[in-house]
DNA sequence: CTCTATCTGTGGAACTATCCACACTTAGGC
DNA sequence: GCCTAAGTGTGGATAGTTCCACAGATAGAG
């Protein structure tokens, strides 16, 4: 479904990190050298999948990301965790702490960022911090 | 590299789970249904690329995972850290709390993971705990 | 030895991903 | 109108993935 090949993620990431560009912009911020036919291949992939769309602009297209980041972030966790982790995000998460080495400051900074998720139970919507 | 087809993925996870097998046996573990001769297919590529061996056993080969599923998970993790997270292993822990909902009890233990994370920074050695 | 069940080796079909060459279209300058 | 530059559409070559049909090999029962 959401499921992306490596070269149609490269131009997504693109998408996602500049917004909407024509093939050309998106060529020259490019992670490698690609042909600008090559390049306009995958967005034609990425077209019928429905992961992008494009919008004709003097006489050139302008294509932009359809499929948010984030899903496409969260279901690349989910199978990660799936094949790893039976599952859990919980236990993917403990996995990576295992076996990356992490700075104290980045335990540090984890730990803020988990007391933050803690809190808002109450409130789902824009961004919280209730008066 | 250690880069895996959705396919070869399947097979890798049957033999980290289940050790070394044969091919009848790994068909019976399988996620869903596969004819034999398929499966075998994918064993020889997976051969091919390095990540399994296999041994004669009586008249069937018994095959078993040689690239570490650790390997393979950092390097996914990894992968994933680029693409989203700028390269960093912490962002991209700070990311998953951030669009996961986890439980009390899963940052509970999470906590005491990362306490485990900070401690050993004195010894590279063994299982360390120095006298 | 012969038969059968079980397993392997091999070749290749169907499909997808990736990349490119070439022709066509169009805006703007003359 | 005519030319050029920039951009697009299309078809296809190449390579990799996934799956299978069929033939050959071998252990064990009789």
């Amino acid at each position: 479904m959401a499921t992306f090949t490596a070269g149609e993620l490269e131009v997504m990431q693109v998408l996602w990190d500049h917004g909407a560009l024509n093939p050309a912009q998106i060529e020259e911020r490019f992670p490698r050298p690609i042909q600008n036919a090559a390049l306009r291949s995958v967005l034609l992939v990425l077209m019928e999948k429905g992961h992008v769309t494009r919008e004709k602009v003097g006489r050139s297209y302008v294509y932009a990301a359809r499929t948010p980041r984030q899903n496409t972030f969260k279901n690349m966790v989910r199978r990660l965790s799936d094949v790893f982790c039976g599952g859990s995000p919980a236990a993917l998460i403990a996995q990576i702490i295992k076996t990356e080495k992490l700075s104290k400051e980045d335990i540090a900074e984890l730990r803020r960022v988990m007391s933050q998720a803690e809190e808002p139970a109450a409130d789902t919507r824009k961004k919280g911090k209730r008066s």
